[in-house]
DNA sequence: TATGATATTGACATTGATGTCAATTAATAT
DNA sequence: ATATTAATTGACATCAATGTCAATATCATA
């Protein structure tokens, strides 16, 4: 496919290769486009996956443009885990923000944990900050599954308060919210396999999160039926 | 391309060196000790920490004496994979044997459950397969959930006979078994940092394992308290 | 002691990945 | 159009890791 060409550094004469026009995006975009090649890569293959070669050819660059926007390639992992970080945060905390304002469901929450961990490789991404120690610098997790906590500990207050049951204790909402974080990453990672050979059906882990969402809402509201979503 | 270059021997002037007396052990160990070594590494380091130069420096051997006994690196992934899913399966039967003896304490089989995936970083290790696709090769975790679930499912049968209650069905069985599982698994790799931010004590992660062993006896033995260990 | 088998090693080859740099070219401003 | 800025690239430098090989040292055995 190429062309040897002669060693020179200055050739100005141009070779006959019809050299397809280069195409040229704001730094912005051209960012966001290395990034969901990156975090593709990362879901699909793990760690390894992340090469600069690799990315650049599967989005139609060359490396060295790879590292014109992220210096380095801790650079570009780097900006990764940021983004990644972000938009997990976003989705969990949103996830609070819907049930808070109309009816809670144990259901709902329990989805959303889990879909915004199973989404796009997120606890993939996850479990290799982890494995790697690099939660040290960005710790998301722990602050994180501080805030869930509180906001899940206000709604539980709600709801007891209108079910005429005792207030919750904070270990216990804590230790829930950790309970489902835990589960879920879990089943991000593993959940595939461990359903895949004993479940029935196609729609095991469905099966699965709904079978756990009603375990909590039991223990916590004995009386109601959880909202199967 | 290749020219053979004449074999340069050594400069027979440098020998400084004492030359420290070479060991040598018999294969099976050797093997052990490699491995040993590689198993730490990726405990500590993740996925890149296994590095033939590493570990060979590790146990003060070269690095080809590695490749002597796994073939190559992708060899000693796999002889790493092997021991370390027969040891797991061992462990995890194991605290099914011990139970059925005896009496049965959820506590129990959760702790036991939970420290064979901490211990010497199992869990670590199984999120790398299965975040690196290895899983396909070597799937222990299908059928090993399915076994245990068996197990499980015999004790269950049991207890509730004695205790008059109706016979758990077989998926609800299953259902708790990938809970512990994906539950341990999750605290292993995220637990730490989950904790170490928002529970009080140096004992938050214990104190996740009972609370987590109290729910799962009350929701199956509403009378009962769980013996706490 | 001598010998055979094999665990071990140093030197080197090879491969593949990141990173550097000067040159090029598309978009934008003047 | 011309100049300017900055995104993009090909060629190359560099480094690190795996793998090869002939030579060497150690253990077991005759």
């Amino acid at each position: 496919m190429e062309h040897d060409l002669p060693n020179l550094q200055t050739d100005p004469a141009k070779a006959a290769a019809p050299a397809a026009k280069r195409s040229r995006r704001p730094a912005e975009q051209a960012r966001r486009l290395i990034l969901d090649a990156a975090e593709k890569r990362l879901a699909e293959q793990g760690p390894e996956g992340i090469r600069l070669q690799d990315i650049a050819r599967d989005i139609g660059i060359s490396h060295p443009a790879i590292l014109h926007h992220f210096e380095s390639r801790e650079g570009l992992v780097r900006a990764l885990i940021e983004r990644a970080s972000q938009q997990l945060r976003d989705t969990l905390l949103n996830a609070f923000e819907v049930t808070a304002a109309g009816q809670f469901g144990a259901s709902d929450v329990i989805s959303k944990v889990f879909e915004a961990l199973s989404d796009r490789g997120t606890a993939r991404l996850w479990s290799w900050l982890h494995l790697t120690g690099r939660e040290l610098e960005h710790d998301v997790s722990t602050h994180l599954v501080g805030e869930m906590s509180e906001r899940l500990h206000s709604l539980r207050i709600l709801q007891a308060r209108e079910a005429g049951l005792p207030e919750p204790e904070w270990e216990d909402t804590l230790f829930t919210a950790i309970l489902v974080a835990s589960t879920a990453f879990g089943d991000a990672i593993i959940g595939q396999r461990l359903t895949a050979g004993s479940v029935e059906g196609a729609d095991g882990r469905a099966r699965f999160r709904r079978w756990f969402a009603k375990l909590l809402m039991e223990r916590n509201f004995p009386g109601r039926q959880p909202r199967v979503g």
